[in-house]
RNA sequence: GGCGACAUCGCCAAGUGGUAAGGCAAAGGUCUGCAAAAUCUUUAUCCCCGGUUCGAAUCCGGGUGUCGCCUCCA
């Protein structure tokens, strides 16, 4: 299989460190505010990621984290006029919610920046022994200049960043260049003891200590959105492997962003679309469809009509389910043709090319087209297996269920009987009106030739 | 100023040297009392110019256009 390493710019043959076994982090919310649809993008493939590799029998360790502390969620707490630990409970609890409705499965460990401080400040004072990093008033800073890979990452030179004009002045730093790893704190602001003082940790330590923790010095991959890369992915790799002398990940994989209407979405353009409201309008898999029809590293334009489309999209892949009564064979056990592990093999050889899921997304058409017009239950049991593989048809017991109680049933078929009379009768107008009326209520009748089917249209 | 990405049917989108996947939408046929569903069929030569090649959407050069990063950012 082959996977784009951000820090070669090429696509190149993957092998995890131990066989059989796939180390992965990727950073996840920092929970200051309700996560928006950009950051579902990001999460939502990774789980795509850790769902394909568990698929092709990996035993995954997936470690996502979540930035508790930060300036970011003293801004906000400050808006909110709560504490910083309630602001972060709100919205961490917030972001459970979301990535379940979502239909994102949690990763192997789903870590805390402020449940790591001792190890934080372990590594700021081994990175100011060693002789990378410095205090001054009470912060304490990263030297990049001595780390002379500084920057191999996203290809950018010192000189370069120095010529950006736009790096902030600060005079307490040597380099304009070098971040901070340990913040002094403001009077009132949530705080940590450290030997340098009252303060707390800074947002590139948290990862590298997390990740190290569950899953060593070196990893398989680190994964993030394409805007980490620099300054936050660069920052990690600079203490990491300034102390530790070895690679921290490798494979970087960063997806691409998602914009709105052509533009970045932003809360001074005021198109920032927050996942929950997008879930209170289109279903998670609605939304999934739309992220994966497009490869992982391009960007993305999100709008209404394409959410529409997918949700038409999705809705065809289930009614080859609904074809097939798929859920009177649902706990079968699959018996695939020669022609269906074909399709199988394709769908594999689409994700091992980088995670190809728009092609992967074609063959999935090509089974539920091949489903509905064989009628063959294999098909769909295919169909099944390939499409949780991107995340679909999970709970699927009970989407395919209609959820009315035994009267409610009863009631249709009994409508169903009667318009049938009037069938019989020619009574057009009174057939009509009763398909209408249900029609209205969500109910779609049709009329086969095993007598009219019922279903609910949603 | 530095670095990078992208431009394929009405819309979304694969394909990166061998003669254009798939989805949505649309049109027509079958089926139907009419519908719905299903099914079959139909719809592009790949932003422009030049080059390399037997052969290019795919490689090279030059345009044009769009976007991103360099500051917190998924």
């Amino acid at each position: 299989m082959k996977i784009y390493n951000t820090m070669s710019r090429k696509k190149e043959k993957f092998v995890p460190i131990e066989p059989g076994k796939i180390k992965m982090y990727v950073c996840g919310p920092t929970v200051y505010n309700y996560f928006h649809i950009g950051n579902a993008r990001t999460f939502m493939f990774f789980d795509v990621v850790r769902r394909y590799f568990e698929y092709r029998n990996f035993e995954v360790i997936f470690v996502k984290n979540i930035t508790d502390i930060d300036d970011k969620l003293i801004e906000q707490s400050i808006t909110e006029k709560i504490p910083v630990s309630e602001i972060a409970k709100k919205y961490i609890d917030a972001y459970y919610e979301d990535i379940r409705a979502l239909e994102i499965e949690k990763p192997t460990y789903q870590s805390k920046a402020t449940e790591y401080l001792d190890e934080m400040i372990a590594l700021i004072k081994e990175l100011e022994e060693k002789g990378f990093a410095y205090e001054k008033n009470g912060d304490v800073y990263f030297s990049v200049e001595k780390n002379k890979n500084y920057g191999k990452l996203s290809g950018r030179k010192l000189e370069d960043l120095k010529a950006g004009a736009r790096v902030e002045e600060n005079p307490n730093k040597k380099n304009p260049a070098d971040f901070t790893l340990w913040k002094k704190a403001k009077p009132g602001e949530p705080k940590w003891k450290s030997p340098w003082g009252d303060g707390r940790p800074g947002w590139h330590t948290e990862c590298v200590v997390m990740s190290r923790k569950f899953l060593g010095e070196t990893f398989d991959i680190h994964g993030g959105a394409i805007d980490l890369i620099f300054p936050h992915h660069e920052n990690e790799i600079a203490q990491a492997e300034a102390a530790s002398n070895k690679p921290l990940a490798n494979y970087w994989m960063h997806g691409g962003f998602l914009n709105i209407s052509g533009e970045k979405m932003s809360k001074s353009l005021d198109n920032f679309f927050l996942t929950r409201d997008v879930l209170k309008k289109y279903n998670a898999e609605a939304i999934r469809f739309f992220f994966l029809s497009k490869h992982y590293r391009s960007p993305i334009d999100f709008n209404e009509d394409i959410l529409k489309e997918s949700n038409q999209a999705v809705k065809n892949l289930y009614s080859a389910l609904k074809e097939n009564d798929y859920l009177s064979f649902i706990d079968e056990k699959p018996d695939y043709s020669e022609n269906q592990n074909e399709l199988k093999d394709q769908f594999i050889t689409a994700m091992d090319d980088d995670f190809n899921t728009a092609k992967a997304i074609a063959v999935l058409f090509e089974i539920a087209k091949s489903a509905r017009s064989s009628k063959d239950i294999n098909s769909a049991h295919l169909l099944v297996e390939l499409g949780r593989v991107l995340g679909f048809f999970s709970n699927l017991e009970e989407k395919l269920k209609t959820n009315l109680d035994d009267i409610s049933e009863e009631l249709i078929l009994l409508l169903i009987r009667y318009r049938s009379q009037f069938k019989k009768d020619k009574n057009w107008e009174m057939a009509d009106k009763i398909r209408d009326d249900l029609k209205k209520m969500g109910i779609e009748l049709k009329d086969t030739p095993d007598g009219t089917k019922w279903k609910f249209d949603k």
